[in-house]
DNA sequence: TGGGATAACATGGGATCAGATGGGAAACAA
DNA sequence: TTGTTTCCCATCTGATCCCATGTTATCCCA
């Protein structure tokens, strides 16, 4: 699961370490590396494993082939997304148009989302944050924990 | 399940001994410590096993994946979630923007709740647990017994 | 029931290792 | 050739591991 917020470094190539935690979710499965996309949603990065894609492409697939939704997700994401594979210390090279999407300059703040992350621009996340720290605030009684017998 | 409450010391490097009834709730299960994250409510920090954070994430991916509710939970709860590991004397180390949320400087005070607990600071829980006390007296009714199949 | 032995738990410090980062050389494309 | 990308090595910092020690709770036996 990826978990937890980490800020790392971006230098001068473009370069940026994936945190190792992430890096651990990813290891062993087909391709050594994230898969990352502009987010259609806002100034940020999407990725996640090979293994998220494919569950995404599951999904699509069970909409209608020319359903207008399907094939603008279908451009929004597997249109957008790159595989961006690891080097021998674990970072990757963002590509020019992701880094300007997002307004990645010299810091990234990689965001974990359980299945998947987000990379943002420090600023821009601290902003996002507050908002969405007062929206789960507000909602929280929307996230029940149906009750275990037993507990943990 | 997470019972008591415990204080116990923080040292110079941040490290915690975690009660020895709470290590016994999550051994045995997928990751040997514990996950930890800032409470979107309040000064101080919620913790769990992984099991907890397993059905959380149950519980979200039940939503839709662009629902503003989920996205919002995910980077309150997945964003700030941590795992920490123990050491071989059953201690973590808390993250320094964990013991500066929760106010933890030489003390910190575990309490069970069940599937889950609490990391406060010994003088603030002090204060909440007073109001706590007086919340629940105000409120007991809310407490109801699930109807159980075949009665007892 | 009291006292001593023992084990479990909590704590402190030092050494070691992994992760993050910067720079340079080699391979490749224009 | 020139610029770009990929690969590899060096370094630094901070986290993790390990050992030593004190303290408290538990157990056993007199």
């Amino acid at each position: 699961m990826f978990l937890s917020t980490t800020i790392n470094g971006v230098d001068a190539k473009g370069r940026v370490s994936v945190p190792a935690d992430f890096r651990a979710v990813v290891r062993g499965g087909p391709f050594d590396g994230i898969i990352c996309w502009p987010s259609f949603d806002g100034p940020y990065l999407e990725g996640g494993g090979q293994a998220l894609l494919e569950r995404y492409q599951a999904l699509i697939e069970e909409m209608d082939p020319y359903d207008d939704a399907r094939v603008a997700f279908e451009r929004a994401i597997f249109g957008a997304a790159r595989p961006l594979a690891f080097d021998s210390n674990g970072r990757v090279t963002l590509p020019k148009e992701f880094a300007d999407h997002a307004g990645l300059d010299t810091k990234a703040t990689f965001v974990g989302l359980g299945s998947r992350f987000e990379i943002w621009s420090p600023e821009r996340f601290e902003e996002h944050k507050s908002s969405a720290q007062s929206f789960a605030r507000d909602n929280k009684r929307a996230l029940k924990l149906p009750p275990r017998p037993g507990g943990v």
